[in-house]
Order: C-alpha cells, then sequence, then structure tokens
DNA sequence: TTGACTGTCCTAGTGTCATAGGACACTTTT
DNA sequence: AAAAGTGTCCTATGACACTAGGACAGTCAA
C-alpha cells in the first residue's frame, strides 16, 4: 500500500496521494521505472473515486515526479537534471525553511533545538531508504 | 504595512493574514501587548472583506498568538508558557521538517545543502530581528 | 449622551473538492 | 482479432471553503 488517507484532516485527497507518492519516491520505496498502482486499483485500495487518484496522478506528472503512458500505465521518473534553476530550487526551499522557523519560534523551540531535529529527522529518513534497500535483496 | 496578499498564490488570503502576522511576530515587528491594525483599517490597506481580515484574527485568537478585546481591538499576546507538551510541540516540528526533507529531495538538495540553508535562513532571521529592534530606540 | 471607533454575527454568491458513472483511446495479452 | 487492462475526458451533483456586504453589539472619548 503506497498511501493511507486521513479523511478529517482537512487536507485534499489527491494531494495526500501526491505528497505520499513523493515521499515513497523519496524513500526509495519505489525507484524510477516502478509501475505505480493503476487509477483503478488505488481507487479501490483506498475506496475513492479513479478521478481524484486521476487528479494526482496528473499532478505528480505536471511536477515530473512520474510518467504516464497512455494505456500502460504509470512510472516513477527518474530523478535526472531538474528543469529549474538552482537558484529557484534553493528559492523554494527556503520559503518552507522560513515558515518552519515561524513555526518553530511560536512553538518555543530554540534554534539549536531546530538544528537538532533536523539532523535527527535526516537520520530517520536515512534509515527508511536503507531498509527499503535492504528488503529488495 | 502588516501583509502583503498574493491573490495568484492560491493560498487563502485569511491564511496569508495569519501566517504574516506570526512572522512579524517572530521577528518582533510587532511585540506583545502592541495593538494590531483594525479589522476595518486592514481590510481597506489590503482591498479584500473586513470579514476575511476577522476570521485571520480569530484563527490567530484560537492559536493563542493573539488576544483581542470586543470594542477595543486585538493585540499581541506575551508567548507566556506554551499550552502544548513538549514531545506534542517537537512532534508538530518534526512533521514540518519531514514535508521539507521531501521537498529538499525532489529539488534535488543535498542533506548538507538543507541544513547550510537552514543555519542562513536562521541568520537571516535573526538580522531582521536586531533591525527591528534597532528601529525602536 | 453622542458619535466614532472596535469586533461579531448572519446570509448569500462563487469556486473548489470529491463523488459518480458513462464513453473513449490506447496497449498488452490471449 | 478479441478481450482485458491502462489512462483520459465529459457532465452532473453535493458538500464545504472562501469571500463579501449588511446589520448588530461592545468600548471609548468628546
Amino acid at each position: 500500500m503506497i498511501a493511507r488517507i486521513d479523511f478529517q484532516s482537512g487536507v485534499p485527497v489527491y494531494l495526500q496521494i501526491v505528497q505520499q507518492v513523493k515521499v515513497a519516491a523519496a524513500t526509495g520505496l519505489i525507484r524510477p521505472g516502478d509501475p505505480l498502482p493503476s487509477v483503478r486499483a488505488l481507487a479501490e485500495d483506498l475506496r475513492i473515486n479513479r478521478n481524484t487518484v486521476a487528479r494526482a496522478y496528473a499532478e505528480l506528472e505536471s511536477e515530473s515526479v512520474i510518467e504516464t503512458r497512455q494505456g500502460s500505465g504509470c512510472f516513477l521518473k527518474d530523478g535526472g537534471a531538474s528543469p529549474l534553476r538552482k537558484s529557484v530550487r534553493s528559492g523554494r526551499l527556503a520559503e518552507a525553511l522560513d515558515a518552519v522557523i515561524v513555526q518553530a519560534h511560536h512553538l518555543q523551540i530554540s534554534n539549536t533545538e531546530l538544528q537538532s531535529l533536523l539532523i535527527e529527522r535526516l537520520e530517520a529518513f536515512h534509515l527508511r531508504q536503507k531498509d527499503h534497500h535492504a528488503s529488495r535483496d
């Protein structure tokens, strides 16, 4: 199962799918070339409408995360050179980080704690990557 | 001016106001006890409806960022002890960081670059804080 | 008290999200 | 060629979020 939907969260279902596919790609649960579940199959698993899954996949394709081939399915793209310039990519990430910094302030979490937490989460991610790698052998 | 609205972004206007008030509070542009612009005044400045501002302020009050007094106005609260336990607060921040990590992966930005960028943004924040502090003297 | 300010409630219009099902084009397997 | 799988497009519908304007309620100073 590639995704779990939280209907209480208020986050649109199709965006939850988008995010979780990205996580699966980032952790190596799915790899470049791997097929994603078919639109109908995933819709049935999650008990949602085909069109909701289709919308998520369309969004992922527009972000160059996946590739869809009419009639055969959707596949994870290999993360070859991003179409965006480095400065643009850094800028986007900077915006996200700024938001996290503000959130940390209101959660009364210090800058050093924030940095430690980032390292901790990065290590957690690395563990998941190794885990997925091991289960392929 | 405490906020600028981007009508193209797709982010609800009231959430943009919420976020920017939090930024203003975090950087010290406004301080505990300071009055916020009145609902009508800010609405006129931003050329949006009163209720949109009112909703933003209601959201900020529910998060204990500001305090509203019927008839007299809205004021920034002092960041006294958060009602949430430390573990809950760390957990929330961890979720936000996880999202950033995934985003970084798809932007092809390495872990070390991510850590450097965080430090860079923290320093930028610190500069803004000192700047606002100086302009009060 | 009066007037001008404050925030708040109520109702309505507009758009988005998700659901639903039918029809279509394409690919792969039989 | 036929069947079964794939993604895509279309329309309709219901629920909810967002924005907006009018009316209302509390506060403060002249």
